[in-house]
RNA sequence: GUGGUUGUAGCUCAGUUGGUUAGAGCGCUGGAUUGUGAUUCCAGAGGUCGCCGGUUCGAACCCGGUCUUCCACCCCA
């Protein structure tokens, strides 16, 4: 048979898994930095756990996984008969992979909330699954790199957040752009024009601001059955692009004031940023369980032109994640760092340094059997010494060892012969540079 | 989930209106060079043309299905 892996899925090689655990790294060095905490969660969760969570796309994104035994014996007869796949699911599928971070953590916390010290600051750098098409940018499995903050609404935390996206971008060496935007000043958005309760049909509208345009969005709204006067209304918030600009247009919307306020005390808070930080009210975010401040971070195309990327980071407030659960109401915000994304930014920009080969440092090439018995020894001491080395299996013709050596992008190489076993001299070759001295170990 | 697109050697790709034995570059193996790689020269190996079926005297090429890739939509990291 042909080996083939599942679409959407991807292997690695060793120079590219190297590469995301510099993605990784960076990321887990900032979490830390911050007083995050790392934790740990199944990558299976029931099934009931997830869904209903992510709206009704993110129920059809989410990959089941089948019961184990006689499941099609234990369906209702007439529900398979029907070919009713949502009656039958439940019946079949207690179990699901994975499709975020964030729900698996609100679940934990209200598990675990007894040994919990609030507010609780968490890490996860895992795999998720979703069941999407494949795309560029857009995998079956991908890693998420979560930190959030459950227990507190203090709106510090969203400042900070915003500081360690900044600072995390910063270190790789990539400029973003960070847009903010807030729930509630969607939700004043809607109730002034007089939709309360479309919010969520007006803000997916709105979000497709630059890629169809005013007049795009405007026959958006139509179709999703918003009246004309509203539509007047949205359009001359597509206009404001400041937080001030935005502010006179929500003054008789109470829940619109408040997200203004906390908005402004978040750009405030957050202070100087190396990456551009943006108010942008056309941001809406699909995931339906932000409550408050949500986050997009984006390539800033004017400083790497011509990079087509979604978004690489992204986040919010959830002010009642964990109610769901049946715990008690514990408002969280966090964000997520899309590994995938970055690392295929940072790779088309080559952006990622130069040092993360192979950190061999000394590969030992033997000449004959006696010399190899003698160089495994050596190998031994210069391990013990710290010294990262490798030895070439057997004693094969010094042509192929060096082009060994050579694939392996070995700094140094040592060739041992009997003249090497005799005298306890070792001739180190700079494969960089050609030249060669003699040492002894 | 909807519509489209892609698939030929390990890799990147040629391949004429359907016609004998499917090619190139790079890589790989061996040799020139039995103590020196990345350079040079010579030779060689490697392909059921994604898979299944159909049309045809004959299919890499035409048709259907399927898997995969990428793209748009949906949604998203």
């Amino acid at each position: 048979m042909k080996p083939s892996i599942p679409k959407g899925t991807r292997d690695f090689l060793p120079g590219e898994v190297r590469r995301r655990n510099y993605i990784f790294d960076v990321i887990r060095r900032y979490f830390h930095r911050y007083g995050y905490q790392p934790i740990e969660t199944p990558v299976m969760e029931n099934l009931s756990t997830l869904t209903g969570k992510y709206g009704e796309e993110g129920d059809r994104l989410l990959f089941k996984v089948l019961n184990n035994g006689d499941f099609l014996g234990k369906a209702d007869a007439d529900d398979l008969k029907n070919k009713d796949s949502n009656a039958v699911l439940p019946q079949i599928s207690k179990r699901g992979l994975r499709y975020d971070l964030t729900v698996p953590f609100a679940r934990y916390v209200v598990m675990h909330q007894n040994d919990l010290a609030f507010p609780f600051k968490r890490y996860a750098i895992a795999p998720v699954w979703r069941a999407d098409r494949p795309q560029k940018g857009r995998y079956n499995e991908f890693y998420q790199c979560d930190a959030d903050v459950v227990g507190s609404d203090s709106l510090l935390y969203e400042a900070e957040l915003t500081q360690l996206l900044d600072d995390v971008f910063a270190e790789l060496g990539l400029r973003t752009v960070i847009r903010l935007n807030h729930r509630k000043i969607l939700a004043g958005l809607a109730e002034i024009a007089g939709h309360a309760d479309r919010m969520m049909d007006i803000t997916i509208a709105i979000d497709k601001l630059d890629k169809i345009g005013e007049a795009g969005v405007e026959k958006e709204l139509r179709e999703r059955g918003v009246d004309e006067a509203a539509v007047g209304i949205i359009k001359q918030f597509l206009g404001a692009t400041s937080l001030d600009s935005v502010a006179p247009l929500l003054q008789d919307s109470a829940v619109g004031r408040q997200g203004i306020a906390e908005l402004q005390e978040v750009f405030a808070t957050a202070g100087t940023l190396t990456n551009r930080l943006e108010f942008d009210v056309t941001l809406a975010r699909g995931l339906n369980y932000y409550t408050g401040c949500i986050y997009e971070v984006e390539v800033d195309t004017e400083a790497h032109p011509g990079i087509q990327m979604g978004s690489i980071a992204g986040g919010g407030r959830y002010a009642d994640l964990t109610g769901i659960f049946g715990g008690r109401d514990l408002s969280g915000v966090g964000i997520s760092f899309g590994a995938e994304r970055i690392y295929d930014v940072l790779e088309e920009l080559s952006l990622f340094p130069a040092d993360t080969s192979e950190d061999l440092e000394y590969l030992l090439l033997c000449l004959d059997d006696a010399s190899l018995a003698h160089g495994f020894q050596l190998q031994r001491r210069m391990r013990r010494s710290g010294l990262h080395t490798d030895l070439y299996p057997t004693a094969a013709k010094l042509g192929k060892m060096m082009k060994y050596a050579d694939q392996r992008n070995a700094p140094k190489v040592i060739i041992i012969g009997s003249r090497e076993v005799e005298s306890g001299q070792y001739t180190v070759k700079n494969m960089r540079t050609g030249e060669q001295e003699v040492v002894g170990f």
